[in-house]
Order: C-alpha cells, then sequence, then structure tokens
DNA sequence: TATTATCCTATAGCAATGATAGGAAATAGC
DNA sequence: GCTATTTCCTATCATTGCTATAGGATAATA
C-alpha cells in the first residue's frame, strides 16, 4: 500500500485545518471526534505534522493545532510525503548505481511511475479538496 | 511502499522467461542465479506465478518454467497485480460506502490516483521492457 | 532406478502499522 | 498562585506483511 492510514489520516486533519482557517487553534479533541478517529493515536500523526512544521501546536487552555501557512499553499503530495517518509513506489529508487546492476530492464519504469504519482499528488491543492459549504455534508458536526 | 521485492522479482523473472521464449522449460536455479535472486525465496514468488497461470511448471529431469502465452501478451501491471494483490494506492477503495461516509474530500482524488497507477502500469509491455540483443550487457550469465 | 526439479508445509527474524496508556509541561483565566 | 485545559513525551503492545530459509514429498525423464 502506497499510502496508509496514517497518511491519510494526516491529509483529513489538514484539511479540517484548512476549513476552519483564521478560527485560531483547534483542539485535537474537536478534529479527532469530527473527524472519527481516536484522539490518542491522531496524537501520534500530528507530532509528525508538528516536527515537519506543516502545522503548529499551542499548549494550554485555548490551544490546539493551526497551520502555519496559508491553507492554499499546501498539497496533498507535501502533506503525504511528511507522514509516509517516502511515495516512492520501490525501495531504494534514489540509488541508481544498484538499480543498473540489479534491475536494468526495469528503472525507468519505476523512475516514471514515481513522477507520476508525485507529480499528480504534488498538483492537488488542499484546499481544492476543501468543502467551502458545510451544509448539507451530514458527517461534518 | 507500493510494489515490494516480491513483485518486483516476479516481473523481472517473467522478462527474463520472456527474453528466453521458445526455449522451453527453464529451471528455477538458472534464472536465479541470472537474477541473482535465492533459489528458496524466488519459488514461493513463482507458487503464486503458477496460482495465476502466468506461468506453468514442469516437474522432473528437462522441467523448469515457462510462460503461459506469448511474451508479447503480457504487461507489467498483469504481473505485479497477481503477486502484489493489488496496485491500490490506498485500502478499501473498492468499499464506496465507507469512503463516502469516512473519507468524502478524498475519495476522488484516490480513486483518480489508482487509474493513474493501474492505467500506467497495464500499459507496459513486459516485451518492451526485454532486451533484445544480450551482448553487451554484463549483469547477465 | 537414479537424477532432476517442481511442489508443499513449516518456521523465523524483522520492521511497520495501528493503537493505547500514563504522566510531564506549558498556557490562560480567575 | 491555583486550576482547568491541552499539547508534548515516552513506553508498550498486538497484529500483520515482508523476506528468507529448511526439509522433504511428488512427479517426470532417461
Amino acid at each position: 500500500m502506497l499510502v496508509s492510514t496514517k497518511g491519510r489520516y494526516a491529509l483529513r486533519v489538514i484539511i479540517d485545518l484548512a476549513e476552519r482557517e483564521g478560527e485560531g487553534y483547534l483542539p485535537l479533541r474537536d478534529v479527532a471526534h469530527r473527524q472519527g478517529i481516536s484522539e490518542k493515536y491522531l496524537e501520534s500523526v500530528l507530532k509528525t505534522l508538528v516536527r515537519d512544521h506543516l502545522i503548529e501546536g499551542m499548549r494550554g487552555k485555548g490551544g490546539g493545532y493551526r497551520l502555519t501557512r496559508p491553507a492554499a499553499d499546501y498539497t496533498a503530495g507535501e502533506v503525504l510525503r511528511a507522514t509516509e517518509g517516502s511515495l516512492a513506489p520501490v525501495a531504494g529508487l534514489d540509488n541508481e548505481e544498484a538499480f543498473r546492476i540489479e534491475e536494468p530492464r526495469c528503472h525507468e519504469m519505476w523512475e516514471k511511475l514515481d513522477a507520476l504519482i508525485e507529480d499528480y499528488l504534488d498538483g492537488i491543492k488542499v484546499t481544492d479538496l476543501c468543502v467551502s459549504t458545510l451544509a448539507g455534508n451530514d458527517y461534518v458536526i
């Protein structure tokens, strides 16, 4: 599987925060409830996003998480790459030498597939995934 | 990781058999040596390909493995799908209902990414990956 | 009958995923 | 300063899949 639930959860959180841009810090509990994700597990996912400066956390009363940049700046690829580590379809794509020796027939194919995937996901802005009109969306609390 | 070494090995074997199409049954030992892959592990990979009728095995002296159809018929996607089980970038893509409830914002994106990947790999014929002129290829025994 | 080679079953180390638990540290309002 | 809130940090754990190894049963050929 290219993208695990970790990356999918992360993307949903970023979308959630983007849809509420300008509302200040949003507590983890609220986000988790809205998305139907365990608070404790989501916490570990958000830690990664904080480490990579995609979001920032504020402790204490009135604290929570918020985006560090304008929502329109974020891409799906960026969020997924942060949490998944890599979006490469096969391992060791960076090691050209090893490929030339072990897999000369397929190297080009993997390179192109990688570019295809990364270009597609980097071309999707988080704001394109947002729903501006929340009304009529059953699952949103 | 979308494709593990299992699928990559399988593809290399199919290419190996395709490049020697018409030479009858090729013993696992020879294929493994040519590709630099452990015989025992490759055996389990080939078992999957036999189960899916992509190749057939013949026991005993003069036995080995060969393609069941003309080499030109095989696509990379077909081989990888057989060994990897699925090429879907995320789990549960077939369950539309669950997506509509849990991940309405992202469903379309995953569907399109899936189509992108599958179409690309289904469009690559194994014979396109074959090297007809084996001369000058150091790693080939 | 001997040789060759696939087929079958079982095992094991390792890493990643998905998740849970408990408590420390910081912040805001009173 | 006290209290409630909420992030931050560390540790643990069960499950799964990957990668690989081992030993022997079964079948085909000469």
